[in-house]
Order: C-alpha cells, then sequence, then structure tokens
DNA sequence: CCACCGCGTCAAGAAACCGTCAAGAATCGG
DNA sequence: CCGATTCTTGACGGTTTCTTGACGCGGTGG
C-alpha cells in the first residue's frame, strides 16, 4: 500500500478550497510531487464551482473561508456529489469537528497538521473511492428540455433559466437522485420537510403542481414528473 | 444527519479491542447509549476472532495491545474483510498515524480522545459502508412475458408498461416473494390488506381477476396466476 | 335432478386521492 | 419599516381506486 508514488501528470485531482496562500504556496508542490494534479480555490463559491466543473477524486477545504461558512461549503457539495472531502481547520474544537463530519466530510485534519499525514489520509480516501468504484459524479443532470446545474443550483428549460424556489429546488433535487425509481410520499415529505412533515401529503401536491408549471410544457399531462397514485411520484427519464 | 439517536438493542455493531478496562469501561455504557451493541476483545488475537465470527460493521482497535502489534492486525483484518476499522492510540507520532493508515485501517484517533469526535467518525465510517452496500439494488422478477421491475416499481407484458394500481402491485409482489408456494387466502388478505381483512376472500376473486386482465394472455386460462382450489393461489414460473 | 358452494366476472356507488386556485401568514431583503 | 417572495392552508371538482353486491358457471353431494 504504501509504494512510492512518482510525480505523473495524471494522477488523482485534488481541488484546494483554501484563502491562505501560505498553505497554498506549502501544499501545491506538496501534492504535485505526489502526483496529483491540483485546482486551486480561494473561496467557498469558487471552490462549489470547481468541484462541479472539474470532477476531482478529492476536495480539501479550508473551514475559514472568507465568503461561506465551511459547513455551507460542504453542504453544497453534498447535495449532488459524494466526493471524498477532507477538511483542513484552524479551529479544532470538538464541536466543530462533529459538525463537519456530520454534515458529510470524511475527515477533519486540524491545523497545523502534518503533511504526511494528510497525505495518508488522502489515500485512505482515494481507497475507499476505488473500492466502492465510483466514479466522480456529474453535476449536470439533463431530462427532455430540462437541465439541471447541481453545482450552481440553476435550472433551464429549453435554455432559458426558470428561477425555483428552495422547496422547489429540493423536491427536485431529490427527485433526481432517486431517478427513475417511485419514492413515496412519506420519503419525500421527510427528505424534503424533515421528519414531522412525513404525512402532510397536501404540500406535495401543491409543490409538485408548481414544479410541473415550470419544468413541463404541458402541466396537466406531465412527461417527466409522474404521479403514482396512491404510492407517490417518480421522475422517469425519456 | 445529526439527528438524535435512541438507544435501539439492534444497531450496529462494534468489535472493540481494547486491553486497558479503563477505557472498556468508558466506552462501553457510551456506545450502548447511542445504540450500538457491542463486542469486546481484549487482545489482538482474539479481536481478529471477534471480528470474523460476530461480522461487526465497525471495528475499534487499539494500536497498544499486549500480545500482538497492531498494525498486524490491521493487515490480518484486511485479508479477509473491508470492515471500517478506526484506530485508537496513545502513540499520536505522525509516522505511526502514516503507517495505521497505510496499512489499511480508517481512521485515526489520537488519545486522549473526545468521545464525541470518536462517535462522529464513526458515522462517517458507517455512512460508507452503507454507501457501497446499496450499489446492486436491480431486482427484477420475470416469468413468460411478464416483468417486473421491483426496485422501479414497474411491470411489463411484452415490454409494454402496464399499470396496476397499489393493491394490485401489493398482491403481485406478494405472490412473487413467495413463488412457486401456494398462498392461502388468509396469507394473502393478511399481507396485502392487513389482518383485519383476513376473511374477505371475496377481495381476492375480483383483485386476482384484475391482476390477470392485466397480465396474462388467456385470463381466463391463466398460465401463471393459478388458483387452488379450497386453498388459496399461486404464482408458478413455466 | 337440484341445491349449494367456491370461483370468476361485471358494474355501480362510495371513498380516497389528486390537481388547482387563491387567500392569508410568514419570511426575506432592502 | 415596507414590498416582494415564499410558505402554508383551505376549498373545490375531477379522476382513480376501492368496496360491495349481483349474477353465472361448474363441480359436488344430497
Amino acid at each position: 500500500m504504501a509504494e512510492a508514488r512518482l510525480p505523473e501528470p495524471t494522477g488523482p485531482m485534488v481541488v484546494l478550497i483554501e484563502d491562505e496562500p501560505q498553505i497554498r504556496r506549502f501544499l501545491r508542490p506538496t501534492l504535485i510531487s505526489q502526483g496529483y494534479r491540483i485546482v486551486e480555490a480561494v473561496s467557498g463559491e469558487d471552490g462549489v464551482t470547481q468541484a462541479a466543473t472539474r470532477q476531482p477524486e478529492i476536495v480539501i477545504l479550508d473551514l475559514g473561508l472568507p465568503d461561506m461558512d465551511g459547513l455551507e461549503v460542504i453542504r453544497r457539495l453534498r447535495e449532488w456529489t459524494a466526493v471524498p472531502i477532507i477538511v483542513l481547520s484552524a479551529r479544532g474544537q470538538e464541536r466543530d469537528k462533529i459538525a463537519a463530519l456530520d454534515a458529510g466530510a470524511d475527515d477533519y485534519v486540524a491545523k497545523p497538521f502534518a503533511v504526511g499525514e494528510l497525505l495518508a489520509r488522502m489515500r485512505v480516501a482515494l481507497r475507499h473511492a476505488a473500492q466502492s468504484a465510483r466514479e466522480p459524479t456529474d453535476s449536470t443532470f439533463a431530462v427532455g428540455d430540462i437541465r439541471v446545474d447541481l453545482g450552481r443550483r440553476r435550472v433551464f428549460v429549453s435554455d432559458a433559466e426558470v428561477h425555483l424556489t428552495r422547496t422547489e429546488y429540493k423536491l427536485l433535487t431529490t427527485l433526481i437522485r432517486h431517478v427513475g425509481k417511485v419514492l413515496t410520499h412519506r420519503q419525500l415529505l421527510q427528505e424534503v420537510w424533515g421528519p414531522p412533515y412525513a404525512d402532510q401529503t397536501h404540500y406535495l401536491r401543491v409543490y409538485m403542481g408548481q414544479l410541473r408549471h415550470k419544468l413541463e410544457v404541458e402541466p396537466a399531462r406531465p412527461r417527466f414528473l409522474l404521479t403514482e397514485p396512491g404510492v407517490g411520484y417518480r421522475l422517469v427519464t425519456e
């Protein structure tokens, strides 16, 4: 396992989201010497975008970013990708670690950190990814005239952007995550609104109606957002 | 993700390989209160055996064992299992961490450790396991011209989709679950409609008729959905 | 032979479910 | 604080699905 890695130009790609130039200057040559391809982002927004466009094998994320809460970055990424996220943070408090790990981070390394340990933890992350044979996720979803850019949270119909509210978007991405499958009323309500709402099926009717209105050509006879009477809803491709 | 977990007797099983009674006494109630089932081992040899016999969801391993090098325990486990291994160690040296992680450990927590962090890292490990476990969920059932995609809840006859109502589908999947065997009226009614309906055999006649009408080529002389007079029904393959 | 029983079929009324609209309430941004 | 957006809730009508009863068939046993 611990074989020496020589520099190779097509190794795993890492997106490094880190605003401190000092750390970037330090990490960049180290990672490159280990054979990684590296893409740097200096803000959370940029980081999410880079992760969406480059589809890296690993994301290394500093929690202390200027523009955005680090936890928010994790959540944004986890909306559409399972890419391993290793958090770097100056805050070594237990509750920070717990919050980041529960938000979807895979590992947490407190600063100042030993670079050898970071590299070892990166190898662990790569091992996991290889094991589940997970390809880097495509950050866009498309069906018919509908296109969803999950990284940027934007939705287009026939190349015209349509605005979805937060709830509408969450409902749509939930359906996308399980595309093809029927999601029961319960599942949808729990995932989108939270467990306490598991019985408020009326919400579903209202919001499915709004989604159809915004996305379907003929909302009354939907082609993609289908009803399974008595069961739930499903998103179908073609 | 950070929902409160109540104690439940059938949660994930943890094998804790740890020779210090102090730490065992401390961890045991904590893990149990989180709903884990816990098996303790006080030596490396015992730990490997327990992991093999109990098939736990997680292994927590102290590196400083009396009988065996901790790295050796990791290697022994990795010979046959991919179960997540979280290492606990009093040695916080970088090279110890690297060695353990590269030997196959998934995480490394230095003592003294914060128990909340350990629990969070355990949740991460469980997440990984759950993720890689749920790839092959593409079960379909087929007999004659009839094809049932159980994952997507769809039914086809001669490659044309037919729509089943909720009750029809439930009846069909119940028959599929017991394919080949005779199901009595009682069994079917209880499984599909619920115990209070155990005597409403008329329902069965109506719905079996509808199923045959939708699935059989010659509903009056069914090839697959057969009646066992006086007993119940059965689904046969050829 | 005929009454009876289990089974299959059909259909109509009842009930449940779904989509739609719209009006307040709550929330957000300025 | 105000205006705009979004969420929440209720009402209503159309549709699907369930439930129930009636009836016919065929086998069985009196």
